[in-house]
DNA sequence: AAAAGAATCAACCGCTCGGAA
DNA sequence: CTTCCGAGCGGTTGATTCTTT
């Protein structure tokens, strides 16, 4: 059976420019009753017009928190970074932007910001292969290939750091339906660890294998964790910890503490999602991963995943995160080896 | 001043996703 | 498991405004 259209063309309603009065019936009703319940909202609130069309007027343009003139240097400045980074997920971008619409950011991109680039050069090119990619493949599509392909758990970030080599199987699939922390207690059990591995998963849900090896009985806190990883590789393996305090305070905390970490583990960044390779493209990042090869890093990520990753980062904190990670992407990776083979010592 | 072309942006459309039944 | 439905997303359209000739 087939779905009644929401709106449908010949249902009467109204098309095309708001009116003024049709905006006083809404921001009124909203203001009263809230928003939510699209479909009905019309009819409740004496409006000629589909859901859809209610919804879209209130979230981009009525809405009290819609931030109105042009946009400022440092916004344009921050789309571009996070274009770079998400692609044309500009609902994503419209969130680290107060006030901004991903309608407003979109147009903003396609009227100003995709012709200033394409003067200057290669990110147009980047931006038109986001556009081939996403043609090529739908959404549903790529899910499909990528859950037929690896199990990656739809709503985990998996972030595995190369081009470090692995001590033990190369070949190994992890299995990111496990929960964060079994997969941190594997970890942090094999000698000599160099895999960094996360997911999503809220800590606290995890606790149970943790408690397994926590003879002392501490509290299942994230700081405990993070103590116990420090305890376990710190000396011999200081960046590897670096980075794993680092994704999981990003990445599991719903309180977002800081973190105490004595060593700066933004060197050590090296994310590729974050660096444009194999960007967007989610069957070349699931040949990666089921390679599995030396030197190679990846991340899948979803939408999701990427706005838990930066759901609980303050705006300047956000920024610096942002250059951090910028600043390693633009390291070769050849340099990046040696860096990091040098800050691990001998044990590769 | 007027016409033509370019730029802008609000609104629409088709699709996907996730939850409920 | 399947179907239905509300919500949301990104691409596209077209009316309006601005700029150039």
């Amino acid at each position: 059976m087939g779905r009644a259209p929401c709106c449908s063309k010949d249902a009467g309603l109204n098309r095309g420019a708001w009116t003024a009065e049709e905006d006083l019936l809404l921001s009124e009703y909203i203001t009263i009753h809230g928003d939510g319940g699209w479909r009905s909202l019309p009819q409740k609130a004496g409006l000629k017009r589909c859901g859809k069309s209610c919804r879209l007027r209130w979230l981009n343009y009525l809405r009290p928190d819609i931030k109105r003139g042009s946009i400022s240097p440092d916004e344009e400045e921050l789309i571009i970074r996070l274009h770079k980074l998400l692609g044309n997920r500009w609902s994503l971008i419209a969130g680290r932007l107060p006030g901004r619409t991903d309608n407003e950011i979109k147009n903003y991109w396609n009227t100003q910001l995709y012709k200033k680039l394409e003067i200057s050069g290669s990110h147009a090119q980047e931006t038109r292969n986001i556009k081939r990619t996403s043609k090529s493949r739908s959404r549903r599509e790529e899910a499909r290939h990528v859950s037929n392909k690896v199990p990656v758990k739809t709503t985990a970030v998996r972030i595995a750091n190369g081009p470090v080599k692995l001590k033990g199987d190369l070949t190994q699939i992890v299995d990111t339906s496990q929960s964060w922390c079994q997969t941190f207690v594997d970890e942090l059990m094999i000698t000599n660890c160099d895999l960094d591995f996360v997911t999503t998963n809220n800590i606290l849900d995890s606790a149970s294998p943790f408690t397994e090896i926590n003879r002392q009985g501490s509290p299942i806190t994230k700081s405990n964790l993070i103590n116990h990883q420090l305890q376990y590789s710190a000396v011999q393996n200081e960046f590897n910890t670096s980075k794993s305090s680092y994704f999981l305070n990003e990445l599991s905390s719903p309180e977002r503490n800081p973190l105490f970490l004595s060593f700066n583990f933004s060197e050590d960044m090296a994310v590729e999602e974050f660096e444009g390779r194999p960007k967007n493209d989610m069957h070349e990042l699931c040949s990666l991963h089921a390679n599995r090869q030396e030197n190679e890093s990846f991340t899948v990520c979803n939408d999701q995943g990427i706005q838990e990753l930066f759901n609980d980062v303050e705006e300047g904190d956000w920024m610096d995160e942002l250059r951090l990670l910028e600043r390693s992407s633009l390291l070769e990776d050849d340099d990046w080896v040696e860096r990091n083979s040098k800050a691990v010592g001998e044990n590769y």
